[in-house]
DNA sequence: CGCATCGGGTGCGACAAGCGCAACGCACGC
DNA sequence: GCGTGCGTTGCGCTTGTCGCACCCGATGCG
């Protein structure tokens, strides 16, 4: 409790008891002797821990072997947030297909406060570099899957968001609200967005729309790769592709194609 | 704090922190004031609270509301705990097969407080929504789930939780304590509970009960699914396959049939 | 068997962790 | 301008909680 301790907020046992959740997550299965010695801790104070927890939910009992482990508690506090797991695990297979199709990096997005998080990644064999984006937050008006969840945002959000200046990355980083919003219809017209070099040199991208049942954007899918193989001349039909699979997904999360829902 | 603090372990600080972290998962958002009031201390004390769970990124910040959310650290939590619970594991499969052979929606469900959670979830191919239900909490006597769970809880629980008024959210949800007694009662008698249209309209379920190794009846599986697929006089069959499905379950858990259990 | 060792749980006194207070800075609305 | 709401931070007092010691039960070993 020496070391990395001087950030923020801290209250000790806070900080003890999610540390603690980490660890049992890590090791799957923890005693309570084993905790304490990891937390660094005496053990009556980490079974004091463990039983907080566990009064929770948090962590619960392995019947057989007397040690903790995770408990549904986590599940349920998660859940909300868990439908972007699920989200990934019906994605997957589709995300796969579509990097060996176009034999680029494959990314899925959604839309987390002012930026975009990638939740899942496929990179093609073809991939120069193989850096996962998974957890990275990146801006929404410089990245391809950013400008579609915007694109498909309801008009307060879109506008709260385009209030914020928008930060200049490289070159062709678009900055200009105004303009960023007239491509923004284009993309909802179009079906798919695209990034030229505006928030990496040398980096292009395309975007397609996830919806779940009720027709909501839940999230976006993108092929990524570089420039020289991914020309302007190429985009429309990499477009194509990403929204087959983005249509795909987005069907077995339960959407049904309508008539063009910009009518009703 | 003067409440319900009477049970095992109890560290004051990591209690709040958790139902900080549920308040804000019901909320969805909330800020640091409000937060405080919900959990009753100061919002210095709030403040601090949830400097140390965004720390840890349990929670995070909206950038542009400048409210708390729950954060990806959570999500890896919850991951993990789905992983590492066992139940979830061994149940997998077993849920797969159900669904495949019913085209329905199987969920697994578990008490928790007075409610029912959904700890997975495996979607038949033919189902129409694919929300994911996984983390939700829904009433014990509008589910089928809730009602198994309810008819195998010992005699103080369920008195417990039957004082309770039960909110009516279809015409024919059961409210009357009673009655719902009644059918528990027939539910034990018959191996498998159902729902007909008392959560949601056009919605039935049918639900057999998980038995870890000494008996208890620890979770419980559902088939649910639109009620002109799932008549009355489908319930059975359906009710069969579902208990053929939870008792294997259960004896991989380690369950092992004896004679009728309400002899001995 | 008897003893040692390891696991987990609990009453208690001492001490510091962390609480509420109050004051501050900031953003709104009027 | 003022009033009201937000979130953050120094500070002193209190109370939460930590480690100690000890207990119980299971397991291992000569």
């Amino acid at each position: 409790m020496r070391d990395e301790r001087e950030r923020g907020g801290n209250l000790q046992s806070v900080n003890r008891a999610l540390r603690a959740l980490e660890l049992i997550a890590e090791a799957g299965e923890l005693g309570v002797s084993e905790l304490g010695r990891r937390l660094d801790v005496h053990k009556a104070t980490a079974s004091r821990l463990v039983a907080t927890l566990a009064e929770r939910a948090m962590v619960e009992r392995d019947p057989i072997t007397e040690k903790y482990r995770l408990g549904f508690g986590l599940i349920r506090l998660a859940g909300a947030a868990m439908a972007s797991m699920d989200l990934v695990r019906t994605a997957r297979p589709i995300l796969e297909d579509l990097a060996d199709r176009t034999l680029e990096t494959v990314n899925l997005g959604v839309l987390s406060g002012d930026a975009v998080v990638y939740i899942d990644q496929v990179t093609g064999t073809r991939s120069i570099v193989a850096v996962s984006w998974v957890g990275r937050r990146t801006p929404l008006h410089a990245t391809s899957n950013g400008k579609m969840l915007l694109a498909n945002l309801d008009d307060r959000e879109r506008d709260r968001l385009l209030a914020a200046p928008l930060p200049r990355t490289t070159a062709a980083t678009i900055t200009n609200a105004g303009k960023l919003r007239a491509q923004l219809g284009e993309i909802r017209a179009r079906g798919y967005a695209t990034t030229m070099e505006e928030l990496e040199e040398g980096l292009n991208a395309v975007a397609a729309p996830i919806r779940r049942a009720d027709g909501e954007v839940v999230a976006a899918l993108s092929v990524s790769g570089p420039a020289f193989r991914m020309r302007p001349v190429d985009l429309p039909r990499i477009g194509r592709v990403t929204m087959e699979a983005a249509t795909a997904i987005s069907r077995r999360l339960g959407y049904v194609e309508r008539r063009r829902p910009a009518a009703g």
